[in-house]
DNA sequence: TATCTAGTTTAAAATCATTCTAAAGAGCCT
DNA sequence: AGGCTCTTTAGAATGATTTTAAACTAGATA
């Protein structure tokens, strides 16, 4: 069994990253310490660039990319799905959906239970839900 | 009243743009020739790039994208997200929602009745819902 | 019908997020 | 420590989409 409570904050997230099959390179870990420390937020490849700086890091911008998707694949991030400018990330894995506001690219996430899908259709033949995205678009009421 | 019934299939289309608020020039009664004749399916870009130039017509790349800007803007097309690798876009402008099989980047639609929303929470104060988007992602049981 | 003007189209260049490349670097097993 | 594979890097490449500036046209007006 794994402690990661009396683990130095490093190795703690380097073995969250050992159990998401990711080896725990510098950079990989310094990304995780920002991203996976349980606060729940959107993030760009831009943003989370920015964040790395701040922290007085350098991670090249491909790594970014990398990381971004692996830890999305590795099912440590979630892609949130409303535009087609750029990707975001939603740190919150857990199963929840969005509010969306295009004018000012606003994206809030919507309570746990806050939404019930009374009836869901069959998958196609052959086929298994993997997934339900529900983004519900709003706009300001004077526009 | 407008009687599209009796014209020519030009002067329908032409109609039809300027009651979106769109000055019927020949390329977008081309499309709309193409996108609005009440066959419902998804196309993107490129496909109806090709569509176009199957009928024997040339539109510049910008005007492709621009009038499908335009359509979706007035609401004779609808955008689906699903990825962020192209646009796509869908004919069918009535209320309902798709599968998704990333695999294949395939898009199903889902029939009108078929998902049943039975609790929305309200919108952010000041802020009223514009639409409800539901993709549901598949995949193909072996795999 | 000739003219005018704002809105459109065009081909080509520009943009911009993202991916790819090839070389240098770093986990980690023995 | 040695070595093998996976990673990172900076920079180039990709590809969808937007922008540009000039040529064109729909539709109104004279």
């Amino acid at each position: 069994m794994t402690q990661t409570d009396r683990m130095t904050p490093t190795a703690h997230f380097a073995e969250k990253l050992r159990l998401a099959g990711l080896r725990p390179t510098r950079q990989r870990v310094a990304i995780a310490a920002l991203l996976l420390d349980g606060r729940h937020r959107h993030v760009t490849a831009d943003s989370l660039t920015e964040e790395i700086t701040t922290a007085g890091l350098h991670v090249s911008g491909g790594t970014v990319y990398n990381t971004l998707n692996q830890f999305t694949e590795a099912g440590l991030l979630r892609r949130v799905m409303v535009h087609n400018d750029y990707s975001l990330f939603d740190t919150n894995t857990d199963h929840h959906h969005h509010f969306y506001e295009a004018e000012n690219d606003q994206l809030v996430d919507i309570p746990h239970d806050d939404v019930i899908l009374a009836q869901l259709p069959a998958a196609p033949d052959g086929h298994e839900i993997k997934a339900v995205d529900v983004v519900i678009h709003i706009q300001s009421k004077n526009s």
